[in-house]
RNA sequence: GCGGCUGUAGCUCAGCGGAUUAGAGCAUCGGUCUACGGAACCGAGGGUCGGGGGUUCGAAUCCCUCCAGCCGCACCA
């Protein structure tokens, strides 16, 4: 089912698994002290423990011992399985088959998996924004693939998402490059943009400005016409701000990201609203003239001297800072859009300007306490020696270059494993293979860390990468194609007999836990840990269950594990934004 | 100086709302299967969880401190 369709399926019947169990303990739990937490955790000696008998038995008084035994005298576990107290109180949780076994069932008839549906918010997330006339380089890469992740993660939540990319479409740099499109002829600096070759625009612009006094006076009168809505000025800048814009959607594409032009809300889109912002700032009283520039001093922020810390909002110039933009964009956001919840995909140094952003939109009444506002940072991307990732001439690199490195050697292991695919298609399955490679890699590790770019590794079908997942996925599919008829899981019965299979069964049934917990935490590593995980369950269960040899209903039953897996991996890694192709 | 992030096996990383023996992948070594497209599977070795202190019956996880690396700290966004 494609994913759009998927977003709007209603709610499936049957509660969570874990859902399940964790309530029936915590009324257990919660008949020894009001609203105490069992701590329910998955488990590597049982199917699920129960760790809170520890902190409850501190705070009532009583020796874990004691506490672990009225819970269970007061648990009503039915059919979902049995408990026993281990070591100093652990309650150790054993799932009946039978229950297991309804669970998994109801999953097969579930498109959403056992992901509940959310109560629709206004999600707003502020990701990519590159810069007009300038190349989208790896610095790009994280904030966008992150920024899409959670994107999908939150629409098939339920959420409505409003995705905004705040591209730099403003500022001084603009006076040199209208001079420099002028200087070269509309026509010849619409087919250089057009090509996505931005950086020699740029750079020309900035030579010409450093060597050229003319050129330099020029550029200044530019901007003061850009800026005073001088039409023509206003109409080359606009052949910029386009031709960005449809460039920046090649890349969007190549990378299999969602956002499109409509998403594009620059800052340019704020000038209206910053005289606004100074002025109810002032009126709020919140506003201080420092060294000729217009601040705030949000409590809390200290410089290096340890003095007051200021936001700008106008300088002394009387240009406005981009604080002031980001303060209309939050004002904008709330009033206009009406988000719940706002989130920056920024990276980890713009933290302590966003937390004064924040913090002054909230003094100044434009951002209620009821609005979650967060700044999901994220660290570097580097090199193979663990420096900042730069060209072999100590450039940036351009993100293009990295995804068609990527695809250059995807191709490669392709022909060499001599899959007997047309030109075409094989070019086309290495760059989903190099695309699942690439941002799997950016999401599977904790976002605030740095990580290696390494394409050898990402690009491996053995290991935690996205090749394997989508190999897995594609090994699934086969099996399928192999049956001579279609499956049918009509009244399938999971025994899950072998320990290998219970342990896959165990895991299907955990992919709502993931999902929470990633979507919770702003976390999509947790989601890429819980995927690989099932895979790897799934490999032991096909090594030791044959599926096609089987018979009756015990192939059913297989059968029906083997595409639940495949489910659950399609889905995972499509709200991941990593598409699985049925053959590889 | 202040603040933030990071420091876990040779390498790349999970785990960090405290809890029963610190996990995975890659690499190394050993074994297994007439290989449902080996993405094999099973097992072994390998870790003072940066150092020290504290809280706790119990700390990789919480607190303090120190060390190392990266980053931010007034008019470029």
């Amino acid at each position: 089912m494609a994913l759009d369709k998927l977003w709007k399926c209603e709610t499936r019947e049957m509660p969570a698994t874990y859902d399940l169990v964790n309530s029936r303990l915590a009324t257990a739990f919660g008949a020894v002290l009001a609203g105490a937490d069992p701590v329910l955790r998955p488990s590597d000696r049982c199917d699920y423990q129960a760790n809170g008998v520890m902190a409850l038995s501190k705070s009532v008084g009583k020796s874990p011992r004691e506490v672990a035994e009225l819970v269970v005298a007061s648990l009503e576990f039915g059919d979902i399985g049995t408990v026993e107290i281990a070591g100093p109180g652990f309650l150790n949780i054993s799932l009946s088959p039978d229950f297991l076994s309804t669970q998994l069932s109801s999953l097969l008839n579930d498109p959403r998996l056992g992901v509940e549906r959310a109560n629709p918010e206004n999600i707003i997330i502020d990701y990519s924004a590159p810069n007009v006339a300038k190349e989208m380089h790896v610095g790009h890469l994280r904030s966008t693939v992150i920024g899409d992740a959670l994107a999908r993660m939150y629409r098939f939540k339920g959420h409505q998402v409003i995705a905004r990319n705040h591209v730099g479409d403003w500022g001084t740099p603009f006076g040199k490059l209208i001079e420099h499109l002028l200087d070269m002829g509309e026509d010849a600096a619409i087919a250089t943009l057009s090509i996505g070759d931005l950086d020699t625009f740029y750079r020309e612009a900035n030579a010409k400005f450093e060597a050229d006094d003319g050129f330099k006076e020029r550029s200044r009168l530019r901007v003061v016409a850009l800026q005073s809505g001088d039409p023509e000025t206003r109409r080359l800048w606009r052949i910029l701000v386009d031709q960005s814009v449809a460039y920046f959607s090649e890349v969007y594409a190549k990378l299999d990201v969602l956002l499109t032009p409509d998403d594009v809300v620059g800052e340019s889109f704020y000038n209206d609203m910053l005289q606004k912002v100074v002025e109810d700032l002032q009126t709020a009283g919140l506003l201080v003239e420092s060294d000729g520039a217009l601040c705030v001093f949000p409590e809390g922020f200290v410089n290096r001297d340890g003095d007051p810390l200021p936001l700008i909002v106008q300088k002394r110039d009387e240009g406005f800072g981009y604080a002031a933009t980001d303060l209309a964009a939050v004002r904008n956001r709330v009033e206009n859009l009406q988000a719940q919840e706002i989130l920056y995909v920024v990276g980890a140094p713009q933290a302590q300007h966003l937390d004064m952003v924040y913090t002054v939109a909230r003094s100044a009444g434009w951002l209620p306490e009821s609005v979650r506002c967060e700044h999901v940072a994220f660290g570097n991307v580097l090199g193979q020696d663990h420096k900042m990732f730069k060209s072999r001439e100590g450039g940036t690199v351009k993100l293009v270059r990295l995804l068609d490195e990527a695809i250059e050697r995807a191709d490669a292991q392709l022909l060499e494993r001599s899959v007997g695919l047309s030109d075409e298609a094989r070019r086309e399955l290495a760059t989903s293979i190099a695309r699942a490679a690439v941002k799997y890699a950016d999401l599977s590790t904790e976002r605030q860390r740095d990580y290696v770019f390494e394409l050898d590794r990402m690009l491996a079908f053995e290991g935690d990468t996205g090749p394997y997942l989508q190999y897995a996925y594609a090994r699934i599919e086969s099996i399928f194609r192999k049956l001579p008829a279609p499956a049918d899981f009509e009244g399938v019965v999971f025994n899950l007999a072998e320990p290998q299979a219970w342990h896959l069964g165990l895991g299907l049934v955990e992919f709502p836990i993931a999902f929470e917990s990633a979507i919770r935490d702003l976390l999509p590593h947790r989601l890429c840990t819980y995927l690989f995980d099932l895979a790897q369950r799934f490999t032991a269960f096909y090594d030791a269950c044959p599926v096609l040899s089987a018979s009756g209903s015990l192939q059913v039953e297989r059968l029906a594990l083997c595409r639940l897996t495949g489910d659950t991996l399609k889905l995972g890694l499509s709200v991941l934004g990593i598409d699985a192709p049925q053959k590889m």
